[in-house]
DNA sequence: CATGAATGAGAATTCATTCAT
DNA sequence: TATGAATGAATTCTCATTCAT
C-alpha cells in the first residue's frame, strides 16, 4: 500500500500551488493586503480555505511567497538591463522605465506591496524586496561612478531615494497615476529623467 | 450656579489630550499604526479605553489628530524655508536636510505615517499629508524653474519623487537609519544632493 | 457649625428633581427610553451627570419616577371621569377620549412609557403602571355591568384588551396616529366607540 | 473537483440554522430581544459566537429572521380563517381564539415580538409584521361590514384596536397570562367575545 | 451640594486557523 | 487530499456609575 506520488498528482499540487499564489496576487492588486482575507483567495483560487493550508503553513507565508514571486520576476528583467549594453545612464533610465512601465499596467504587484507594509512577518520579507531592487540601482550606480558617468555619492542612499522616487511617483497619491494612459510616456520620461540627473549631478560645472 | 472648571482641571483635561496623542505617537513609531490598539494606547496614557473616546470620537479620529499634528509641524517649518531667503537650490536643499535631520531624531512621524496605508478612514488623512509635503516641493521646484535654477521639469512628478526619495531613504529598509548617529550628516547631505542634482538637471553641460 | 437645611436650599432641591424629571419626560418622548441617556439628561437639566446621582439611585429608579409621575397626572384625570356623574358608556368613552386626545398632543408621556419595554427594573414599574391603568377601566367596566349597561364579561380582560387597544391605536404602527391633526376627532371617535361597542356588546340582540 | 456536499452535512448546517433560529427564540422568549445577545445564542444553540455570522449577517438579521418565521406561522393560520367558510363574526372569533391559544403554549414568538422596540433594524420589521397582522384583521372587517354583519366603523383604528386589545390580553401585565391553564378557555372567549362585540357593535338596537 | 472626567464591564463583529468528514 | 463549518481570540466602541476636586 505505499503511497506513490503520481505525475499527474504532482502536477495537480504544482498547479494549485500557482492558482493560489495567482489569486492571491489578483486580490491584492485589485484591494491591496489588507482585503486579501483567506477565503477569497481561496474562493478566487477555485479551493477551500482549508486547502490553502496544505500549501502555505499560514497567510504571512503566502503572501511573502506571493510578493517573492512578483519581485523575482522584476529583478529578473531589471537585472537584464543593468547587466545588458550601453552606458550606464542609458541602463538606468532604462530600467526605471520598465519598471514604471509594467507597473502602471499592472496586475503588477511589485509596487503594491513595496507600498503596503502588514503583519511583521510580510513586512520582512517587504523590506528584503525592497533591498533587492535596492541592489540592482546599486549596482547601476557603482557603474556608472566607476566610469565617471556619475558623480560621487553615496550609493546606498542614492539607490535608497531611486526606489523611493518611482514608488511614490507611481503608487503614491501625489503622484498623478490616475491621469490616464495617454500620459503614460510623459511620467515614464519624468521619473527617469529625475533619477538619471539625481546621479548624474554634473551641476553647473561651468559656471 | 455653573462651577467653574478649575484651573486644576483644565490643565489636566489638556495634558490628558496631549498624553493621549503621545501615547499614540510613541505606540505608532514603535509598531505603526496596526499595533496601536485603542487599549495600548490607554494603557500607554495612563487612561481607561472609555476615556479615550471622550478626547477622539473614533480610533481614526484619534489617529488622524496624531497624523496632522507631525505634519502641521514639519510643513510650518518647510515653508518657512521654502518662503525664506536663498536660491531654491538652497532652499531645496534645506527643506530636505531640515526633514531628514528631524525624521532621523524621533520620535517624528510624519515619516511614519507618511509610509504606512491603515483604514480607509485614516488613509484619507494620510493621503492629504502626503499631498501637502508635495505642495510644499512644488513650490520649490517652480521658483526653481522661473529663475533657471532649474531645468524645466514635470513639476508633479519631481515633487512626488522627492518626496518618496527622503522618505524611503529614511524609512526604508534599504537605506540603513539604523547606522548610528554618526552618519546622521553624510545621509542628509546625500540625500538632499540626490534631490537638488535631480531637479537642477543641467546634465552634462560641457560635453 | 451645624448644618441647617436652608429654605432656599430645600426649594432648589425639590426644583432641580423636577427639573431632572421633566428633562427625562422630553428626551424620552423625542427618542423613547433607548435613547434617554444619563449624560443627555443631566445637559438638558442644566446640572451635571453626578447631581443626577444625588436625585437618583440609578438611571432605573429616575425613569420609574418619570414613568409614574406621567402616568399619575392621567390617572387623576381618568380617575375623574369615573367617578364622575354619567352613564358608564358615557364615562368610557369620555375616558378613552381624553386618554388618547391628550396622548396625541403630547408630550405624554404616558403611551411611550406604555409601548417601550427596557430594562427590568423600568419593565415592573411599567407593568405596574398598565395595572393601575387597567384599574381605572374595570371600575367603569363593573358599574356597567352592574347596572346593566354592559354585558357580562371577564372584567380583567376586558379591562386589558381596552388598555391595549388604545395603546396600539395610538403608538402602534397600525394605526396612523401620523394621519395630521385633522383626524385627530376620528381616530378619537373610532377608538372609542369600538371600546364602547366591546363592552357594551348587546349583539344583535333582536334577531 | 469540488467536494459533494455531504446529506449529512447539509442536514448539519439546514439544523444548525434551525438551532440558531430556535436558540433565538428561546432567548427571546425568556428574556425579551434586549437579553438576548449573540454570544448566549451561541451558546444555547451550541456554537461558537463566530459561527452565527456564518449564518446571519447580523444580530439584527438573526431577530429579524426569527421574528419573520414566527409571525409567517400566524399568518398562515391566520390566512386560512380568514378566507375560510363562515360568518365574518365567526371568522374573528376563530382568528382571535387561534392567535391566543397559541400564544399562550408558547413559544410562540408573535406576541413577545409585537410588544417589543429594539434597535431601528429590528424595529422596521416589527412594524411591517404588525402591519401584517393588521391586515388580517381589516380583511374581515370589512367583509364583515360589506355583508352587514359589522357597523360601519374605521377600518384602520379597528384593525389597530383589536391586535392591540389581544396583545395586551396576552402579553400585558393586566391580564394574568399566569393565572394557569385552566383558564385557557375562559381568557380565549374572552378577548374574542370583546374583539366581535367591539366590530359587531349593535348597540341597544331595541331601545 | 455640584462637577464631569474617568472607569470598565460589556456587546457586536471579524478572520486566520483547525479538524471532523 | 480536499472541504468548509466551526472556532475563539482580538478589537472597537458604549454608557451607567463613581469619585476626586
Amino acid at each position: 500500500m505505499a503511497y506513490q506520488r503520481s505525475e499527474r498528482m504532482q502536477r495537480r499540487i504544482a498547479s494549485n500551488r500557482e492558482g493560489i499564489v495567482a489569486a492571491a496576487r489578483l486580490l491584492v492588486s485589485k484591494g491591496g493586503l489588507r482585503e486579501a482575507r483567506m477565503e477569497a483567495v481561496a474562493s478566487e483560487a477555485g479551493l477551500s480555505t482549508g486547502a490553502l493550508y496544505r500549501y502555505f503553513p499560514s497567510k504571512a507565508d503566502l503572501f511573502v511567497d506571493v510578493l517573492n514571486a512578483a519581485v523575482d520576476r522584476e529583478i529578473v528583467i531589471l537585472d537584464e538591463i543593468v547587466n545588458g549594453p550601453g552606458s550606464a545612464r542609458e541602463r538606468l533610465t532604462d530600467a526605471v522605465a520598465s519598471f514604471v512601465r509594467r507597473a502602471l499596467r499592472g496586475p503588477n504587484l511589485a509596487y503594491a506591496f513595496i507600498a503596503e507594509p502588514t503583519e511583521a512577518d510580510v513586512d520582512a520579507a517587504r523590506i528584503l524586496c525592497r533591498m533587492r531592487f535596492g541592489e540592482v540601482f546599486k549596482a547601476i550606480i557603482r557603474s556608472g561612478i566607476e566610469n565617471s558617468e556619475f558623480r560621487a555619492q553615496d550609493v546606498d542612499a542614492s539607490a535608497a531615494c531611486i526606489v523611493g522616487a518611482f514608488t511614490e511617483a507611481l503608487v503614491g497619491p501625489i503622484a498623478p497615476s490616475t491621469r490616464g494612459v495617454e500620459d503614460e510616456d510623459r511620467l515614464i520620461g519624468a521619473v527617469s529623467s529625475f533619477c538619471v540627473a539625481a546621479v548624474v549631478g554634473v551641476v553647473m560645472p561651468c559656471q
